[in-house]
This record gives C-alpha cells, sequence and structure tokens, in this order.
DNA sequence: AGGTTTTTGAGAATGATTCGCAAGTGCATA
DNA sequence: TATGCACTTGCGAATCATTCTCAAAAACCT
C-alpha cells in the first residue's frame, strides 16, 4: 500500500495535482482489498469505514488512477464499468459468470504472446488488453447441470 | 440477406413473434453493409434511406437478434453498445484505435485454442468471447510517429 | 370484416456518469 | 503564523444511453 501512495503522490505531483483527503481516502479504500471493484461499491465502503467521499469526487478520482497506472479498467457489467488494480499486477483474462455473475482471472501468457503476434502483423500498437469470456462458472454448471 | 430474414423468420416464428415492417426494415438495414453498427449508426441509416423506425424498437428489436444468433455484442466504446454480424462470421479479436476509433480485425483460431484449453483448466463453458486490444493503429502510429 | 393479441411510436422515466458553481482546502510565500 | 490563490470538493442539476408506459396501429385468426 505505501509504494501505491508514493505512486500516486509522484504522479500527482507531475501533474500539479494535489494529494488530498479524499484523494488518499480512495485510494486506500482500493488498495485495502484485493478485489474489483466499481464506483457503488466503493461508494459503500467509504461510507461504511471512514469519511465519506462524494461519488463526484469518485468519478473525477478514477481517471486519475487509470493514468497513473495504478488501476485499469477491467471489463464492464450490467452497464457499469468495473476495475481492477493493475500496478505489481499481471495481465489476465476473466472468465465471468452469465449466471452468477463470478468473475475468475486465469493467466494468460500464451495467450499475450500470440496476440502480440497478431498485433506486429497488424502493425498495431498495443497499450491494453480486454480478454474476457463470457458463461458458465464451475459451480453454476453443476446446478444447473450443463 | 434471404438466409438471415429466413432465419430471422423462423427465430420469430419458434417464439410466436411476427416479423413485421419496422422489424424487417432493421435487419435489412443490418445486413445491408458489413460492419459494425450501434444503435445510432442504425436510427441514422434507416432514417435516410427508407421508412422510419423508432429508436424504442431499434432498443427492443437487438435482443431478438442477439438471441437469434444473427448479430452478437461485440464491444463497448464511448459508452455505447457497439454489435456485429454473427451468423457465418467466425471469431475474431478486435485491434481498437484510441486515437480515430478505427475497428481493425484479426484472426484468433489459434488464441481461441488456448483459451478453450485455460477454460476446461478451470471448469468453465465459455458461451462468448471478448477479445479485444486498445491501441494505436498502422494509420495514427504513422501520423504520431509512435 | 370483427375481435384479439402483438407491436409500435412518442415521450416520460431511469440509472450511470458528468458538469457548474459556490464553498472549502492545501500550499507557497511573506 | 497569516494571506492569497489555485486546486478541490460536494451538492444538485444536467446529460446520455437505454428502458418503460400506454394509447394507437398493425398483424393475424376466423
Amino acid at each position: 500500500m505505501e509504494k501505491e501512495i508514493q505512486i500516486y503522490r509522484e504522479f500527482l505531483k507531475s501533474k500539479n495535482l494535489k494529494l488530498t483527503k479524499p484523494r488518499l481516502t480512495i485510494l486506500k479504500a482500493i488498495f485495502r482489498n484485493h478485489e474489483h471493484f466499481n464506483v457503488d461499491n466503493l461508494y459503500e465502503q467509504i461510507r461504511k469505514k471512514q469519511s465519506n467521499v462524494s461519488r463526484a469526487t469518485i468519478y473525477r478520482t478514477i481517471p486519475l488512477l487509470l493514468e497513473s497506472g495504478l488501476i485499469k479498467l477491467s471489463l464492464r457489467c450490467d452497464s457499469k464499468d468495473i476495475y481492477e488494480h493493475s500496478y505489481g499486477h499481471e495481465n489476465h483474462l476473466h472468465f465471468i459468470c452469465t449466471n452468477c455473475g463470478s468473475i475468475k482471472e486465469a493467466s494468460f501468457i500464451k495467450v499475450e504472446k500470440l496476440i502480440n503476434q497478431l498485433a506486429v502483423d497488424a502493425n498495431f500498437k498495443i497499450t491494453e488488453y480486454h480478454l474476457s469470456a463470457r458463461g458458465l462458472c464451475e459451480n453454476c454448471r453443476k446446478s444447473t447441470d450443463q
């Protein structure tokens, strides 16, 4: 967590922005646990645990965190954006269960290589991967016999 | 196009729904060309070329087309859903240019194999793939020297 | 053609996200 | 430590895509 705060502080400084209390509150709420999150999660969590921060501020802070590289857009689900930590995390792909909404991650080192090759062929310079598949997770397969 | 109409007709019949004029207009507008589309595109195109159809009807028709397997959700861009033809089309991955918005498709036969293997390992049953990468396309790389 | 059900269009409603603005903070400087 | 100024915040209003409501129109059955 200290590391993330440090990175954030430097990023903000480089943009002539300030590490204010709400910004720090948001950062801590995000890195307190290790799961995917969306604006609502975050808002509720902050509201429960510590000094409130308005939704508007969360919406304004997320682009900063994205730009700093600390988090990234993971996927969209039910017309909400879902984010995940990205500092110190490898890329991976997501298996999203359309039945229970669970998200399972799988490593994609090999997949990445292939895609990079395709990008080279297309003369495309990749900055972000968005790889996911929807379907039924292990549990839901059992319970629905599929 | 005839084939698509046929499939659509049968699908609707199986659901006790009618192949009405607006539904046919929408289907034709979608399959008249071969590009990705969103609700706005479609609405504008129909408005230009033929009898008008309301946005509400387009929004109501898209789930039917999705369920029939004729189109599928391709990706989301600028908080809009973008669809593509899926009948008779292979899966592919998308390279989306964050500069000019262009979408380039790449084959992903090999990628698919790998992902399928990962899904087997995770005991996950895939129904849809959503594979894309963002970055700079060939043209935008040239013009921005990256 | 008459009766029934489905579908449509128009606009209102919704839900997520963004914006505008007045009040509050943080920080540099004196 | 007080002052000034730019950056931030919170609130509620605004926006945008999408969904809903409901009365009128169309399709189908006989």
